[in-house]
DNA sequence: CATTTTTCTTGGATCGATTCAAATTTCCGC
DNA sequence: GCGGAAATTTGAATCGATCCAAGAAAAATG
């Protein structure tokens, strides 16, 4: 079933309408955008003819140009447009900023980069009056690119080295520190760490010096919090094995097929997010270790998910929604001011830490 | 802490550097859009003046006006734009537009219409070369609107009775089928229908004279599948009572009450949508009835929470990834006709079905 | 009916780029 | 050093609207 469309004729603009009703192209512009301002008989008139034309209305992409502003806010990350569907934190965070645009009456506009050179290219195109990054893997390609734009932009999580730039994020010391003093209090005193990235691309243990010239220093500050407070427990900080993931799967599990193969088990695994703490749940489960009764596992960002897999999980939640909301407003109402905001952390227990074992 | 950003002037525009350059603009143009085609020496200058200036790179609204493309696609709903992230039936279509729009390069422009005149406006300014619709309540506002904008346009959920616009959908009497058909092999024959809307902002028991009537054929068409299984086994479909709701809870819980406070209980519920099964089977459980002991569901469209819940759900189950990738195929390589594709379905048995009790 | 106000309309300027035919340079071979 | 081909550069036209100062028409006033 096919039927032909509008002949191939060019579409009809404004002027045609000016034109074919008799009046000046600034009256009929007037007759769509301002109406009140002109007579009621010419309004009539004009209207006439453009419906009589098969007139879409005005153009925005010829009112863009003359306005200058998009009304509408680009997200932007490195990974693929599905991760904002998908992704269980994105997912809750671009809730927040919808309800800011909703509220304003802002369109929101995807712009994924998975690919290096549609990423520049998607950047550099975005009809956008600002951008929000999700500072993930391959952030700071990502931040240079959004710079270039000269518009306003704000990095999620401020995690990331450049003081210069607006940033909105948790106080991932506070948030470490609360996760760790948690697994101490219940008399763990092996543990190890599945760690967001530090620097770019690779995963693997990591070594103090890499941490001491961490670019994400949201990813250090977390590991800075967990250690702090163990050493408050005397415990040495030093043998404890960090291995550094892309949060997913892979890594995740290699990184757990690695800290398990060594001698000494931990009873207790810090992960620094949901998505690793759950990756983590289930492999040991299926390897017959049970949690919490072998080893408890505290993940970070307290995804909805994290309440709903079994055992729910032990996490510190951050406020994705108002932090998302916050990042919207900071597009919307920019006020032409570099702005970083941190936010607090709270300990949510769950089921999946409890009593260390006895030895 | 906050820093003034680059003084109120004005921004520079291409022609400020051509001058500055001493070049014109059409080769201060090439040198971004074309660098192969300008003399290396005169390349490096202008590009050098620009970096001096401060130059942000070829304004996209200005590129947009003449290149006539925006490279991006709509998605439009009536419900907050919120309802793309939460939603599980939207958040697995969008996976796959996105699949698309990623593998072509092409952005993704959320549009909402919660409330009746940013709707308008939402609509008639988006930047965007066509619109995908999800036809949810308030659809046929949501296809007039986009319909005057004259881009391409495809409706997800065929169900709309309008045959001049392009649709993709399941076939929804083959699906209703189905679901009957199952559950009347079970041996149930008293049943109950959670039904889609047939109309327009309306809830409540159904009469014949409205299915006639309706304006979501996809409803009707869904109704027809379940009466024409059950009549097959010689149940009589008159005696069923179908309760149209909003699919969310409020209305889908009043529909329950409504249902089970009559007379004869149904021993099986055919839910058109996973969302009410799911509501359902709450509802039922929290009231001390078994599923699917005391009531078998089947819901319709086969989200992946639909595995996950307790009782896992038997449904109906759509490619909604599929139909997904194809819409947004539909507007990316439009060749302008109206098409109309119906995606089959399959019976997906869970445990939420089961064998109907003994009277 | 002339004059003042008020209400509408007009048409040129502008938003920021890209395109393309024509003009100008540069490059080559002889 | 010259003619012609090839490589660059130019600048006017265009994309589709909105804005606004100035002019025209209609309405109000005396």
């Amino acid at each position: 079933m096919a039927s032909p469309v509008e002949g191939q004729a060019r579409p009809i603009r404004l002027a045609d309408i000016a034109k074919a009703a008799g009046v000046s192209h600034g009256t009929a512009s007037n007759v769509f955008s301002r109406p009140e301002i002109v007579r009621q008989e010419v309004r009539e008139r004009v209207k006439a003819v453009a419906e009589a034309m098969g007139y879409a209305g005005p153009d925005p992409k010829g009112r863009l140009l003359r306005a200058g502003k998009v009304n509408a806010i680009g997200v932007g990350t490195t990974e693929p447009l599905s991760y904002f569907f998908e992704d269980p934190f994105a997912r809750v965070m671009m809730a927040g900023i919808s309800e800011a645009c909703d509220a304003t009456g802002a369109g929101i506009a995807l712009v994924s980069a998975a690919n290096q050179e549609k990423l520049a290219w998607n950047i550099q195109s975005a009809l956008v009056d600002g951008f929000i990054l999700f500072c993930i893997e391959g952030g700071s390609r990502l931040v240079d690119l959004t710079r270039e734009r000269r518009l306003p932009f704000v990095a999620l999580e401020l995690g990331f080295h450049d003081e210069t730039i607006s940033a909105i994020g948790v106080d991932n010391i506070a948030g470490g520190r609360l996760a760790a003093r948690h697994l101490a209090e219940l008399g763990h005193r092996r543990f190890a760490v599945l760690s967001l990235t530090l620097g770019e691309d690779r995963t693997g243990f990591v070594t103090p010096e890499m941490v001491r010239s961490a670019v994400y220093t949201g990813t250090r500050d977390r590991l800075a919090g967990y250690f702090e407070e163990l050493s408050r427990f005397d415990i040495d900080t030093t043998k404890i094995p960090i291995f550094e993931t892309e949060n997913e799967e892979n890594s995740t599990r290699a990184g757990l097929e690695a800290i398990f193969a060594s001698g000494e088990r931990p009873t207790a695994i810090l992960a620094m997010s949901d998505r690793m703490a759950m990756i983590a749940v289930e492999w040991l489960t299926s390897r017959g270790l049970r949690v919490p009764e072998d080893v408890s596992i505290v993940g970070f960002d307290g995804v909805p998910d994290g309440a709903l897999c079994d055992p729910p999980l032990t996490t510190i939640a951050q406020p994705i929604t108002e932090i998302g909301r916050r990042a919207a407003h900071m597009i919307l109402d920019f006020d032409g001011t570099v702005r970083r905001e941190t936010m607090g952390v709270e300990l949510v227990v769950r089921a999946s830490t409890g009593l260390a074992p006895r030895v």
